[in-house]
DNA sequence: TCTGGGGTCCTAGGACCC
DNA sequence: TCTGGGGTCCTAGGACCC
């Protein structure tokens, strides 16, 4: 479950008690500015310019940045403005979805070669257990050369590499010499590269937390180490011992291959409106098919939600979220959208909406299912058509008639897509 | 040319049950 | 007939990651 690593997967308690076989070597292969450098790479006149990847939408902002464009203090997250102003010149490349899922494919593939203990953590990141590899490529170095190699040849693209002896360390290893680095840290290294490192460098702790732990005294991870984990428990709870032991560079947690994730726990889609909307009738086509969205990639995962979640953020950028469950599991649009309804009306509207999203949690997977009544069966077979000539006519191909428009989406790919999605599990 | 989109996990309080 | 206590489910919101 590589979305997991975020918090949790990264020292669990519970992974501690397990045995330990040895010493692993961890490796995390980071890609470069990965969309700025594959529209640079296909894009000759945008080599050695700053530029920045956007969404193809009016309201956007700025996915990735070209090095030279980091430079001037360009960051993801900034608006268009807010990019100009920090460099004049940055040239804005409207993403493309397509080249960027194909080139994470390829180098994926690249990185099976070495060993069959790949997880995608992002569009760009993933981790390699080398472990049972070392001999066969010659040790670490070797294979993060080798690697780093074969995608500059197959792909002419770079990339950082980190080899560890855990995933924590390998991620802060690959981030160490960016770009084109290659950075192996030994378990007797991880002290002395802790010890003055800042507490945010580490994968988990963000803003907030480093925030805290600063009014304790905490400044890097050397002082986190030796912090008394008891105060820490104290202080942040379960997150507190995972802070301890992320102090000590400790983190048990394997590498998980492609195809033994978990499945997912969730499923949503959210929209930013052209521009803000305010008449309730508009409203609902959009929560029809933004329920749409969330019934497609649930029926086609075998998954039905007991809960039903939707998030509406009004022009002033404030928001609410609210969410329902119901006795029966959902996956078909309009069921997904009836409960999103019924709670958009429990909800006080009294600002044009920015942004609606809807999502179901508390999944079962259950696979295809017929219903047993017959009331039930016209929406399941109506959907199943509309499934099937998505299938095979692409998923703009059909829609509702009260839908009359849908804005353009040609939104930049969230970063954290991976290729293989949620396991599927067959129906029994 | 004001602020995207997709996730996971954790917490805290309330409802409800035994 | 001055309010025990454990467990589970649900909801809202926060933090973090890419």
């Amino acid at each position: 479950m590589p979305r997991d690593l975020v918090r949790s997967a990264f020292i669990t308690p519970k992974l501690k008690k397990q045995k330990i076989t040895g010493s692993r070597s961890v490796l995390h292969l980071d890609m470069d500015a990965f969309f700025a450098q594959v529209e640079q790479t296909t894009n000759p006149a945008l080599r050695g310019k700053p530029i920045a990847v956007v969404g193809n939408k009016k309201r956007t902002v700025i996915v990735t940045s070209s090095y030279e464009a980091r430079k001037h203090g360009v960051k993801t997250g900034m608006t268009m403005g807010e990019g100009t102003r920090a460099c004049p010149d940055l040239i804005f490349v409207p993403g493309n979805n397509r080249k960027y899922i194909d080139t994470s494919v390829k180098i994926i593939n690249v990185l099976k070669n070495f060993s069959p203990v790949v997880e995608v953590f992002s569009i760009d990141e993933a981790f390699v257990d080398i472990t049972g590899s070392l001999r066969l490529f010659g040790g670490k170095e070797a294979i993060g050369n080798s690697i780093k190699k074969r995608i500059k040849e197959e792909l002419n693209l770079t990339c950082s590499i980190g080899i560890a002896p855990n995933k924590l360390i390998a991620k802060l290893a690959s981030d160490m010499e960016k770009p084109d680095g290659l950075v192996i840290v030994n378990d007797k290294d991880i002290p002395g590269l802790l010890e003055e490192l800042p507490i945010e460098e580490i994968c988990g702790i963000g803003k907030k937390t480093g925030k805290k732990l600063r009014t304790l005294g905490i400044e890097t991870l050397g002082e986190l180490g030796r912090y008394p984990a008891s105060i820490l428990k104290k202080k942040f709870g379960i997150i507190g011992e995972r802070l301890h032991y992320m102090g000590l560079g400790i983190d048990e947690s394997p590498v998980v291959p492609m195809g033994d994730e978990n499945p997912a726990k969730s499923i949503g889609h959210s929209m930013t409106f052209p521009t803000d909307v305010d008449d309730r009738e508009d409203i609902n086509r959009y929560l029809l098919l933004l329920s749409g969205k969330v019934g497609r990639r649930a029926r086609r995962h075998g998954c039905l939600g007991h809960t039903v979640s939707l998030y509406v953020r009004f022009s002033d950028f404030t928001g609410i979220g609210k969410r329902h469950t119901v006795e029966n599991p959902v996956n078909l649009d309009n069921d997904i959208y009836s409960v999103a309804s019924k709670i958009l009306d429990t909800l006080e509207v009294d600002k044009p909406v920015r942004l609606l999203g809807v999502s179901i949690a508390n999944l079962i997977y259950n696979g295809k299912q017929f219903p047993l009544f017959k009331n039930e069966r016209r929406d399941f077979l109506l959907t199943d058509a509309m499934d099937n000539v998505k299938d095979i006519f692409g998923e703009d191909a059909v829609t509702y008639a009260t839908v009359t428009e849908w804005p353009s989406e040609a939104g930049v790919i969230s970063p954290a897509w991976r290729p293989n999605g949620p396991r599927r599990v067959d129906p029994k």
